[in-house]
DNA sequence: AAGGGTTATGTTACATTATAACAGATTTCA
DNA sequence: TGAAATCTGTTATAATGTAACATAACCCTT
């Protein structure tokens, strides 16, 4: 089997309740909360926050799962880029949606600032609140 | 009296639990939560949770205090810039130190790959985790 | 000054999100 | 086999955030 780098092991190394949170997120385009994902996964055997959480714990490490922090929920990747590098969303305040964006220009835009105080780091997030296309064009035609 | 801009109104329009939720965050170079704030505050009569976040509420639209998601937690801005516009923090692991840093680099990056998805940015907040540099230090050293 | 709309306040109760702690099962590998 | 490590299920609880409602203060207009 291929996989894209060292930080994704494949999703053979992963275990049964790890796989069915990845299969849950992957299923739907919108971001799901720990309890979203409790609520579908009941049937499946997992009925208690611990179970999920630890799953997602272990997801986003991997980083095949993101965390949304504005929204405390979870999204699956897209992108298949590993750990490390930046993540950026763009979270529509209106509908909901969430779409994950290439962030190679941010991290050479953020970099030298943070080296410039002397901090080394290790993960950049950025979340953009504002209105996807659809909602912006409603609200000016309506 | 002097103010930098539309969006900040003069301290005087705050109301009195804004005012000392201002200060106290004011007195503080670490973030606090809303609870922190609770318990330093329940002998100047805050002693329930909305009357916190109603006045963080405020604070935060008005833009003098930000809130960081990753942490569930506030703290009060340094840079007297408008709503609106970019914010980014370097958020140490170790220590927990917070350090908000000009963005203006960042929103140039950020803002072209939003807009070629037809995405309407209002607001950009920009958290980068790692190791500030005492703690980066000491983890070499040691 | 009296009325009426708006905003701020205090309070209770509750909803949501997340973790601690522990015991049993499973895997891994020497 | 047996010890170490990991994953698991479970209960209970902590931490964070809101809904809802009644009162009080404030600002205008009449
Ligand atoms: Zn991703
Ligand atoms: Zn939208
Ligand atoms: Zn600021
Ligand atoms: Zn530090």
């Amino acid at each position: 089997m291929t996989v894209c780098c060292d930080h994704h092991p494949p999703e053979e190394t992963l275990t049964r309740n790890q796989r069915l949170v990845l299969e849950t997120l992957r299923s739907e385009d919108k971001p799901l909360t720990a309890y979203n994902l409790l609520d579908r996964l009941r049937d499946d055997g997992l009925r208690a926050p611990p179970q999920i959480y630890r799953a997602l714990d272990r997801l986003v490490n991997v980083g095949v799962v993101h965390r949304l922090d504005r929204l405390n929920a979870f999204i699956s990747c897209n992108h298949n880029h590993c750990g490390g590098q930046g993540v950026l969303f763009a979270v529509c305040d209106a509908c909901g949606s969430v779409e994950e964006l290439k962030a190679d220009t941010v991290e050479s835009a953020i970099l030298p600032t943070t080296e410039a105080i002397g901090f080394h780091a290790v993960q950049l997030v950025g979340e953009v609140r504002g209105l996807c296309g659809p909602c912006e064009r409603k609200k000016t035609d309506g």
